[in-house]
DNA sequence: ATGTCC
């Protein structure tokens, strides 16, 4: 794949037949993909391909190969002028995104108890594959209410307070979800997974501010250097999976229907418009309200541990997907325009004094919430004006060895004592579930970070230290 | 990511 490089953080890929944008990959020399072991660069060109795509595929610091689309990839298509959505430009985990609390606590007022507190955290979030919930729904009704009303429907439940809905993507529910538009097999795998973890690289950690970069935005996040955060990164478990499949496996067989052809099987895809590009949008929105509203409970089950462990308050700072399609008004060539915006395993970031943030972030601009690999730190972020990429960025640290490498490089090494000898308490997870998710199978996330900041993508505003890691 | 193959 050739890349010219246009400036210190961007690389062009020249548009070649089929291709109908080039291809833009937002990354330092150190931190593009080895093409002798990752095809996403050939998956960012595939992706260039699709009907109505506009400006460029673009492709995050943190990329690397995913199904179809490259993970760290986004794209938008012009809805009115033939412009499709992929399932697979969203990704298995839809709405995967996530959630960070601030406490009115710092780390030296914690150490003592933050063994007990890691146990009661450990005990209170259902986790791995599987297994238990924090919510068990009375009904099909009742399931309809969380794939409508996402964290709303929590929080008016009981689960939460009024004020989390502000600090959350689309005030906690994306609209236009449509339950119909979900498989008998979807709902049966999410019924008994409201309010659970997962496993993989999804984890709920407890941290502390380390470092702040930007005084005015941290204030206004509500953090501030030494305090105890939690972070929580999962998404929608088996229901949004089985959407996943079920719509890649419908729309492979109409896309010859609406004249379609994509250079990869996995780049599946209907016009927006289309019957099935809007019944794919409505389970998905459906699949996003259900990753959200699990964030939720998550989250109420967490502030109840702190509440009884260590007497202090959790407040929401943000919570936000990395894995979605979103319809969106940018300008393109001068004129507004909606588009379909694609971001799989990268993050919105919305400049300051956007009509979508809430009141008391307008001036500041959206959190931007990037999980780290376990272990190493996490960053918050904030959006830039005049941004390229549709007003995106990062989402984490970005593979660059498979599981199956990682485990063979972790053999004969302990992770749990490895993360031990850091001083990080960790509740959960198998042997081969921590390996998978050791630090060396990951790129380094600061270095993603810089190069999402040198790239005029975001801004910094702190990083933070896991003391305390629950895994799946 | 994922009842890691209905």
């Amino acid at each position: 794949m050739e890349l010219v490089e246009e400036s210190p953080y961007r690389f062009r890929i020249d548009r070649h037949d089929p291709m109908r944008v080039p291809g833009v990959v937002f990354a330092s020399r150190s931190l593009l993909p080895d093409a002798g072991e990752d095809r996403s660069l050939e998956q960012v060109a595939n992706v260039a391909t699709l009907p109505g795509i506009v400006d460029a595929s673009y492709a995050m610091p943190d990329v690397h190969w995913g199904y179809g689309f490259p993970i760290g990839g986004v794209a938008a298509t012009d809805v009115a002028n033939g412009g499709v959505v992929s399932p697979g430009g969203v990704g298995f985990d839809i709405s995967c995104g996530v959630r960070l609390l601030a406490a009115d606590l710092d780390r030296d007022g914690l150490r003592p108890r933050l063994d007990a507190l890691m146990d009661g955290l450990g005990e209170a979030t259902p986790r791995g594959m599987g297994r238990g919930a924090v919510w068990h729904l009375s009904d099909r009704a009742e399931l309809d209410a969380v794939l409508r009303g996402g964290s709303r429907y929590a929080v008016e439940r009981g689960f939460g307070v009024e004020r989390d809905l502000h600090r959350c993507e689309d005030a906690g529910a994306v609209g236009d979800a449509d339950p119909a538009r979900v498989s008998e097999r979807a709902i049966e795998r999410g019924a008994r997974q409201v309010g659970s973890l997962g496993s993989g690289n999804h984890f709920l950690e407890v941290q502390a501010v380390e470092e702040v970069y930007d005084d005015t935005a941290a204030t206004a996040f509500g953090l501030r250097p030494g305090q105890v955060c939690v972070m929580i990164h999962c998404g929608s478990r088996g229901l949004g999976h089985q959407i996943c499949t079920d719509y890649v496996r419908k729309m492979e067989q109409v896309m010859a229907r609406h004249g379609i052809e994509v250079p990869d099987r996995q780049l599946a895809c209907a016009p927006v418009t289309s019957a099935e590009g809007r019944a794919y949008l409505g389970a998905m929105a459906a699949a996003a309200n259900y990753a959200r509203a699990n964030r939720q409970l998550l989250a109420d089950a967490a502030r109840k541990v702190f509440a009884r462990v260590t007497g202090s308050r959790l407040d929401l700072v943000y919570d936000i997907s990395h894995n979605l399609a979103k319809i969106e008004t940018h300008g393109v060539d001068g004129e507004r325009r909606a588009l379909c915006v694609h971001r799989k395993g990268a993050t919105r970031a919305l400049p300051p004094g956007h009509d979508d943030l809430p009141d008391d972030l307008r001036d500041v601009g959206q959190p931007v919430l990037i999980p780290g690999s376990m272990g190493t730190g996490s960053y918050v972020l904030t959006g830039v004006p005049g941004a390229p990429a549709f007003a995106s960025t990062c989402h984490g640290a970005g593979r660059v060895q498979s599981r199956k490498q990682a485990v063979r490089s972790e053999r004969g090494l302990d992770p749990r004592a490895q993360l031990a000898a850091r001083d990080i308490a960790v509740r959960g997870a198998s042997r081969r579930g921590l390996a998978e998710e050791m630090p060396a199978a990951y790129k380094d996330v600061s270095a993603v970070v810089a190069a999402a900041e040198g790239a005029g993508l975001c801004r910094k505003v702190a990083r933070l230290v896991p003391l305390g890691v629950v895994k799946g």
